[in-house]
DNA sequence: CTGACTTTGTGCGTGTGTTCACAAAGGCTT
DNA sequence: AAGCCTTTGTGAACACACGCACAAAGTCAG
């Protein structure tokens, strides 16, 4: 279940403020949900709560960080060290969840060397040898997108079999390996969608910029398509 | 519809590649998406394509653009210029498709002053100003956790109705507002696991490290709950 | 002009996730 | 010890998204 780390967020800011005890109602107006779908969330997962009280905040973050598998380490690896690849790389909710940024990778070699967040930047042609070596299970792609696809083969074939992907393409993988996808102008484009549709529509009437003309194969001057997840 | 957007990206490449005509399958191939989930999409958004031909991949794009509000410019606010809200600042794939970064805001002195990507950084108490005079509609939190509910609750305050929310909160706002959120380590979290559901479950045993002890009230010692999107 | 072939658009069965609502279960007060 | 009150766990209705499979529609060759 993806919401599982919400529960265990909301959780942990309970137990900073000394709470012991949350009911399903409590908590799941922390996380933002419904507290019926919060309580089966929990029982499918087998926990269990105190009838009459609610659950128990220490035994619950003990029973999702382990559903969740954050009692141990997990080795991560970042390809890819442009600015995004470089604000991962100092993000400090995964130091603290568990998660060890292990190695940046990255092909320019006006990078290759530099440190950052302490660590050395190595090449990319060290992929295959820093995984196996260091157990990397976790990379994160941070490439631009037209080197995502062969950074993303390169990592399943040294044995990466998760994979989370900030380049905006559609990695084909076996269906072995998991992967997850962050593209930030995606988001931005739901957003747009739905501030227009506030706005009355895709220009209320469907017919505005009578695209007629055009199916006769007359191309209108598109804006070249840029790709680019950083420089 | 959340997909729209992936579409409207595979068109584009096939665009470069010269491609006047995409059959449904070819381009749920492309999309990483089922053929007939694609057609209900298109047919639900209005568009026509050929029988026995396929899409017309121009007419789709303008269509597609059409639908997501894309054919306008919106304005984009960044709040928060640490690590994220730099490389964010400088992501071309926002420009690229109509969204324009107008303001960089932060409430750090340090920071105020400084020119990031072409923009100069401005001083949060300036918010609601920046956001009136140059028509932000859009959002992006990029501040530490502890900042983001204030800040949103200003932007939602001086008119913004979307936000994109990178700060790890659920941010609570009045329902004419949409909110996205990006949460890193949520999606690593889930990686992780997937990752420990392929190496056999939670440690296999339902009861490893058992936990009785502790509902008799003795607390381990929890590591501390560190909250930080970045430096 | 006709017929064979291709591809869209969609009706329908299926499965999954969400929510309501309530009985069972436990604590707390008197 | 008994009854009231709170809260969990879950049965059942509902809604929705998915994908198959097929008829309708259009193209193209002869």
């Amino acid at each position: 279940m993806a919401r599982l780390p919400v529960y265990l967020r909301a959780l942990h800011n309970l137990q900073e403020l000394g709470v012991a005890t949350v009911s399903s109602e409590e908590l799941a107006a922390a996380a933002g949900v419904n507290s019926a779908k919060l309580r089966k969330d929990l029982s499918h997962l087998g926990s269990y709560g105190t009838r009459g009280v609610g659950y128990q905040v220490e035994y619950l973050v003990y029973q999702i960080s382990r559903e969740l598998g954050l009692t141990q380490d997990w080795v991560v690896a970042i390809i890819g060290v442009g600015n995004l690849g470089r604000a991962l790389s100092g993000y400090g909710g995964f130091a603290s969840r568990g998660f060890r940024v292990a190695a940046l990778l990255d092909a320019d070699a006006k990078v290759v060397g530099r440190r950052i967040s302490g660590l050395t930047v190595e090449h990319i042609d060290k992929l295959e040898t820093v995984v196996k070596d260091r157990e990397v299970s976790i990379a994160v792609i941070a490439t631009p997108a037209g080197a995502a696809q062969a950074v993303c083969d390169r990592l399943v074939e040294a044995g990466v079999t998760s994979i989370l992907n900030f380049a905006p393409v559609v990695l084909s993988v076996p269906d072995t390996v998991e992967v997850r996808k962050v593209d930030l102008s995606i988001e931005l484009q739901i957003l747009a969608f739905h501030e227009q549709r506030k706005a009355g529509g895709p220009m209320g009437d469907r017919l505005v910029g009578d695209y007629g003309a055009l199916r006769a194969d007359e191309s209108p001057e598109s804006a070249p398509y840029v790709e680019a997840v950083d420089a």
